[in-house]
DNA sequence: TGACTAATTAGACATTTATCTAATCTATAT
DNA sequence: ATATAGATTAGATAAATGTCTAATTAGTCA
């Protein structure tokens, strides 16, 4: 259900700690100590604080040694605060994909997404079976912008917003015909050039 | 502080129920009676919620009879989204507008927009002195856009948002040359066009 | 291995919050 | 004035939440 997420997003926005912790992240990554220093809490509470944050996945992580660097999910905050609008204006109806397919098809795609992926939007893993597969690449991609040019970093950025193993996505996006590379640029194809799966055998 | 109003407005958005009202609200107005009904809660729920909305200022209300009428506040649920990520991305400083002035007249300006907004961001009353009065009109009429046209009943929306007085205001607005209107539909003069306090005697 | 550092967990505590019931208020209509 | 309909308030309760301290885990380096 789309509710959950438009809450939990915002739950996790309605606390002025992680709002602060936000701004701070703006600035560049941080571990925990320093943000506890800056913010005059608690290790502890910056580690409760995280948890919230990450499971709205406004904020990625990265290990160096100890130390545990926390960045901005510069997508998801953006993301989220469109689907708050949309779905107060459009109402519950509609995943958010204009359909050219047909309810019978909409009924599969929306129930295979809905079992591909967890209620925070995160994709659990990849589909073996090569349609569903292909359903679970292109809702995940139809979140990019297209005539918009990626760096190979935001990509990655961007895929890990859904899985940690983005290098594996990455390339399905390219061989199913999702997007394109050119000397480490990347953009969207045309939706007409994605790989469908009723267009198979 | 900034911060406080993102964050009000994101506890509103926090939960489930308010959310819902707010999707049912999109369709049209609704009484708490209905709203209550809908939503299999009761009335006095529904007037708990009313007055964290209202305080966020997401929703108007209209009286007829004995019945209260809720309506969204398409302005304020925009704005706020927008806000959030401004006030990550830019951080504390700057109450929003490009500056030209010094930083005294900064100042100036700020308290002023202090004393006589409440922190919802809702305008107490028209400051009686020409300069602060000016301050304020600008203050308001700067979160419309530049450029769009507005027809009479989305610019009462708009400053009823600041104050239930919205004649009086909309007047000044283009009495002190922050808009122009022509047949009903108003439109935002360009800022050199505006009425300055620093311009005058 | 053992010492050190950063992060996490567990548990406690106070605060906030969503909801209900029952009583009260307010404006209308008879 | 009285009755009625809708909204609000007050008070109770259970659940969630933010923060702390103290204990524990996990990873690093000598």
């Amino acid at each position: 259900m789309q509710l959950e997420k438009v809450v939990a997003y915002h739950k996790a926005l309605a606390d002025p700690t992680r709002i602060k912790i936000l701004i701070l992240l703006a600035g560049g990554e941080l571990n925990g100590q320093v943000l506890a220093e800056k913010l005059a809490v608690t290790p502890a509470t910056i580690t409760h604080h995280a948890m919230k944050l990450r499971e709205a996945s406004l904020i990625n992580e990265r290990r160096d040694k100890n130390t545990i660097y926390f960045t901005l999910n510069d997508y998801f905050i953006k993301s989220n605060a469109a689907a708050t609008e949309k779905l107060i204006y459009r109402g519950v109806h509609s995943e958010g994909d204009d359909g050219i397919m047909n309810d019978d098809c909409e009924r599969t795609r929306e129930s295979i997404i809905r079992n591909f992926f967890t209620s925070q939007g995160k994709l659990k893993h990849l589909p073996a079976q090569l349609k569903k597969k292909l359903i679970v690449l292109e809702h995940i991609v139809s979140n990019l912008e297209k005539g918009r040019k990626y760096t190979e970093k935001e990509i990655n950025e961007f895929v890990k917003s859904f899985h940690e193993d983005f290098a594996t996505i990455r390339r399905e996006f390219i061989m199913h015909q999702f997007m394109y590379r050119e000397e480490s640029v990347y953009e969207l194809n045309p939706p007409e050039m994605w790989t469908k799966w009723h267009q198979l055998s």
